[in-house]
DNA sequence: ACGCAAACTTGCACTGACTGCAAGAAAGGA
DNA sequence: TCCTTTCTTGCAGTCAGTGCAAGTTTGCGT
């Protein structure tokens, strides 16, 4: 289908930089590791690592740079008789269940962006540039315009806000409750209008 | 009331930095402006810089460190009788309006901000911080709990989005509305459960 | 199987962010 | 005025991150 030997050895090494950094920062804390740490366990030379990541916290996070653009094709292209709320929550609802099928690599970075601010900051920007591109497509679905309207920037960042309230209790929860459930009950609060519990 | 000689001088040095770092990264870009530079055009030394911001992107977005616990007490002291949401809606806007007063150095900021991402990053993280901290105040109004419940989590994190819309639009709209009133907007459609525009 | 072109890895040298330390200067208070 | 505390500064050092050029590996047509 995709795969040379090429693009298969790449993926590999983008996937051991980023484990290699997770354990590493899990181990010892984020600056008690030095990008050469992470490349020595990836086998890679220091200067391979700026090949594959632009930063040190980039090799933590590992996010997959393709996700954006997949999320956004999703959005657009559900069905057209849904609303802007419920076709949002249906494209979060889809990346909680893809989350949730990884056992293992979730749950470290979870517990590793838990114990290090500086990183949550780094993914806090990732979301906040999905926010933008997000709010783009949400203006094209909806017919608004993005910085003129409230409308798309609004939930777009409301989309992210429930994903990262979901992905906190889904952490505090050890991860026994189902992350899909978790994003469920999430949306169920903001479109009764966020009601005042008890 | 405060102020001897020493904690005014440590105001204006911290205030110089933050306007030469704004103004330098408005006029060259911010990697084109270094540490030394902004240390020099705030007429201290560049080891002293580091006295007052921990890194370059933090002189330029510069801010108030007492602004986040001045955010809770604020939101902690309001009436009893207001649901969570109005009481988070109405410590935003009165956010709103102090911001609204300057009218040099958050258009600076916003302007700066808007066209170099890697500061939005710093900013997002800083709402991030904001976030965990408010989250736990409402968590403590609601008797709700952090991690466990959503509701503290997610209000924390919409009233963030609600902020940063605002920003966006006032910024967008050249600072001619109000901004109190587009957050007014925000928090409307919000408690209104994101209706579908049109 | 061969060989060329493109892509990937690596080492080297360099800039600049950031830190700890210790000495000097300035401010506050008795 | 003297002493203490705090702030500033220079110095030396570590590490992140980048451009470049040489060497290596893979893809592909022949």
């Amino acid at each position: 289908m995709t795969s040379g030997l090429r693009e298969r050895k790449k993926l590999a090494t983008r996937q051991a930089l980023h484990l290699a950094a997770l354990q590493l920062v899990d181990e010892r804390g984020l600056d008690e590791v030095s990008v050469d740490d992470i490349a020595d366990r990836a086998d890679v030379s220091p200067r391979t690592f700026f090949n594959y990541f632009p930063s040190k916290v980039d090799a933590v996070v590992g996010l997959d740079p393709s996700a954006l653009q997949q999320q956004v094709e999703a959005f657009l292209g559900r069905p057209a008789d849904e609303s802007p709320v419920e076709a949002m929550r249906a494209v979060t609802r889809e990346q909680a269940v893809e989350m949730a099928e990884d056992t293992e690599l979730w749950p470290l970075r979870l517990k590793v962006i838990d114990a290090h601010p500086a990183i949550l900051g780094r993914l806090a920007a990732a979301f906040g540039e999905s926010e933008r591109v997000l709010a783009g497509a949400i203006a094209e679905r909806t017919g608004t315009r993005v910085g003129i309207d409230a409308y798309p920037t609004l939930l777009a960042g409301v989309a992210a806000a429930a994903m990262r309230t979901s992905l906190h209790r889904w952490f505090t929860g050890d991860f026994s409750a189902p992350l899909p459930d978790l994003v469920e009950e999430t949306w169920d609060l903001l479109t009764a209008g966020l009601p005042a519990p008890h």
